[in-house]
DNA sequence: CATTCCAACGTAAACGTTTACGTTTTTTGC
DNA sequence: GCAAAAAACGTAAACGTTTACGTTGGAATG
């Protein structure tokens, strides 16, 4: 494993340029040759070295992947689509857990940058100017799923939040629902957070239904205890709901155990419907009704446009991507009709 | 960011050398200089080239992490631990997704070999003789997480499963249980499959039960839906039974929701206890009973046994670790006392 | 003041590739 | 059979580092 391509060039009585040649398949070689090296580097176990390689050819078939939790299904779905497809296209994928620390993530590209990848994906992450610094710097093509940015001009595959939290929305109301109540997860996130809310309100007034800002419950996070936090604060101030749109199906599972535990029936006394469609919607007992993200395209969608980047050169402007989202009906949504 | 260590040194006025021994503080440069450099350094936006760096150093700060199934939460909680274990001591880690396909799995330890990575942590994957050829031709440290090779010396870092199986059963058991079923994942695995089996059938034999076969049921996989298949098998068959023990939590969830729908209550009816104790646990309704692996610590661990070797050079030999197990009482079993 | 020593540097080779350019050999065309 | 063209191959520079070794100059020593 220690040998080198002048290891192979002298075992098969030629120059190392013939047999870079040949492992680069170009042309100017006889058969005869071929087969003479081929053999040489199957004897020696030779690998070609991937440094050396990238060095010279300026490129290390690498891309980074930064991603904020891991305890998420969500952000791995994702991640699985991106390494199927970097893979399908020879290249491998660095992960990087940002674990939404700022200090983390700079370190991260720093590293990326160090590394030479030659492209980076960055999951529902906001951009920091720091970030956006040093990504331009690298001179890389960068993508966004399941994110956005207004301040910097950086393509996305994501869904439209505020369409999607409508339609959950207006889901419930033609249902039958008109009390409804939201647990928003970060109200102050301007990704995730807020265009959700938007779509929340805006499904009302597209009724005529007024909204109570009372039902809109900020959990800071979107994470299972935030969910059963949120439930707790829904029941102790008594509000008189029938049904509760959360902005991630961990957040309904929290809501749903705790109505369990208070002996509150789902779907016959109180509905619920998440948002991502993880694997969990459909493992929860009773299975979660959900407004699904195509996570596992949406990974896919990222990598390739990431590649079409890379190979057309433009670093910078690609076609940003809104995926569709549709509504999975399970089991949690009851109509009052 | 196209600015090498010789700009670097052109602007400072000194020679690579200098400015290659401040990068790495070594001796041989004075107060002066350094600022000197590194405002250079500084002015130019100089990211070292990790690339070069690897190529003379025969070090890349990259480890390689194989892992078989992405759908599964079990495998991400064990890769989280290794990717922040590694994250602390500088470095990166390339994900490959096996989808336990063996074709599959001997490209990505291809390209690991060619990336020259310095090491590579396998999680739950039995060791075919080919995967083994290509790890001691790369000559790196190579450790399993949650999985063991009877036919080489790798070393490991899992819980016993065998006890830990035996451990559930025998909870069951003190809780009154004697007619228990297993849904015992693929039997015909040799590693997370047989030992529980074998622990579930010693168990029996401790308290002086009677195993009936028929009460083990073989599904290929570790799944949801293998989980639901089995229960309906047990349900079909009409099996006599007060408690089950799955091999996994997410045939656990699987079992469970087909209970649901059948309207046999949890725990009141029927106990069950799960395997892992992934965070799918504690948010299944009710909350399941699981004996714990400590999914994220075997990660760090494993990394650190890793790291271990490769400072040691002891390539092949490190203490392997058995972890911890230990039963988490949640809501699915009840004591028939 | 001459010698020694050491800190502070510079030079150049090495890591394992790719590739432009030059050289040799073979093939082609007449 | 010979010139020309094409194919096959070799040489050496380059990629961006690290580091062994050599050089310089000033401080310490006697």
């Amino acid at each position: 494993m220690n040998s080198t391509i002048k290891d192979v060039a002298r075992k098969a009585n030629v120059s190392i340029a013939t047999v870079s040649r040949i492992l680069n398949n170009k042309t100017g070689f006889s058969e005869k040759t071929k087969i003479k090296v081929l053999r040489a580097i199957e004897e020696l176990g030779y690998q070609p070295n991937a440094l050396a390689r990238g060095l010279i050819n300026k490129n290390t078939q690498t891309i980074g992947v930064l991603i904020p939790t891991v305890s998420n299904m969500f952000s791995y779905e994702i991640l699985s689509g991106i390494e199927k497809h970097a893979n399908d296209l020879g290249y491998s994928v660095i992960v990087c857990n940002t674990a939404d620390d700022g200090e983390r993530t700079i370190n991260y590209l720093q590293v990326l940058s160090e590394k030479r990848v030659d492209g980076i994906i960055i999951v529902s992450e906001f951009i920091r100017e720091e970030y956006y610094k040093i990504l331009t710097d690298m001179n890389v093509p960068v993508v966004l799923v399941s994110s956005i940015s207004f301040q910097f001009p950086i393509p996305y595959a994501k869904v439209d939040d505020r369409h999607a939290a409508f339609s959950a929305t207006d889901y419930l109301i033609k249902k039958g629902h008109t009390k409804i109540a939201m647990i928003a997860g970060n109200t102050s996130d301007p990704i995730a957070g807020l265009p959700r809310i938007e779509g929340y309100r805006a499904a009302h007034h597209s009724h005529g239904l007024p909204v109570n800002d009372d039902f809109i419950i900020d959990c800071r996070t979107f994470t299972h205890t935030a969910g059963m936090e949120a439930m707790e604060e829904i029941l102790q101030k008594k509000l008189d709901v029938t049904a509760i749109f959360a902005s991630s199906d961990e957040l309904a599972a929290g809501a749903m155990s705790v109505a369990y535990r208070k002996g509150i029936k789902i779907p016959d006394q109180l509905s619920i419907i998440g948002y991502d469609n993880t694997k969990l919607a459909e493992m929860l007992i009773p299975s979660l009704t959900t407004v699904a993200q195509p996570l596992y395209d949406m990974g896919i969608v990222a990598a390739t446009m990431l590649f079409e980047m890379k190979e057309t050169g433009e670093v910078t402007q690609t076609q940003s991507r809104i995926m569709n989202h549709c509504i999975v009906e399970r089991e949690t949504v009851r109509s009052l009709l």
